[in-house]
DNA sequence: TCGATGGCTTGTA
DNA sequence: CTACAAGCCATCG
């Protein structure tokens, strides 16, 4: 695949213990283009943003942001400026993130879950005036903004904890470090909100 | 273009 | 409680 040098991207990580926190950044708009969920293994770090944008370059300058996700992950509130993430959607350019509207409105709305707080695929595709709600399910398998869009908040309509890319277990870890109570697998009632 | 495939949901057994 | 089928709809090859 030929590489168009608009899109070099700028790979920076932040290390936290044993984790490895990474961002992606297209240098010449400086907008994010992918994060990803912590990896114990520095390469795989970056392997997962050079898996989609092979030209790359390690740098430290945009190490604070994998800081502030890192932060995100840890349970903190974190107040992340959505201007920094490309929401663009242009289907002639294949190297954005983003690919269509439906994947943008729902990554929206999910980005305005708030902290501690969880909703269903099916609630968030109603808000779209939609029943896709499988497909909701598959914008959130392909989140290339996770933690900073919390797809970890939307959980499935029996209120159990559905799947994640991180694997369910880190799901679950990440909703209770943000104070939402389980019992199992399984949302506590009283937790839930719409 | 069209069928297969999902981080789903609901109903039935 | 579990299991399975059918329905749903955006995406991908």
């Amino acid at each position: 695949m030929p590489v168009n040098p608009k899109n070099k991207v700028i790979v920076s990580i932040y290390r936290d213990g044993d984790l490895y926190f990474s961002v992606g950044v297209v240098e010449s708009t400086g907008k994010v283009v992918k994060i990803s969920l912590p990896k114990t293994d520095k390469t795989k770090a970056i392997a997962d943003i050079t898996n989609y944008y092979p030209d790359f370059e390690l740098r430290d300058e945009y190490k604070d942001i994998a800081k502030d996700i890192s932060r995100i992950y840890k349970g903190k509130k974190v107040d992340f400026d959505l201007g920094m993430l490309e929401l663009d959607v242009d289907k002639s350019n294949r190297d954005l993130p983003v690919k269509s509207t439906f994947q943008k409105d729902v990554l929206l709305e999910t980005y305005n879950i708030p902290y501690g707080e969880v909703e269903t695929y099916k609630s968030l595709a109603e808000k779209l005036i939609s029943r896709a709600y499988r497909a909701v399910g598959t914008v959130m398998a392909k989140n290339p903004f996770p933690l900073v869009v919390p797809c970890h908040r939307v959980v499935k309509s029996d209120l159990t904890i559905g799947q994640y890319g991180g694997g369910r277990k880190m799901k679950g870890e990440l909703l209770k470090k943000e104070g939402v109570h389980l019992k199992g697998d399984k949302i506590i009632k009283k937790n839930y909100r719409t």
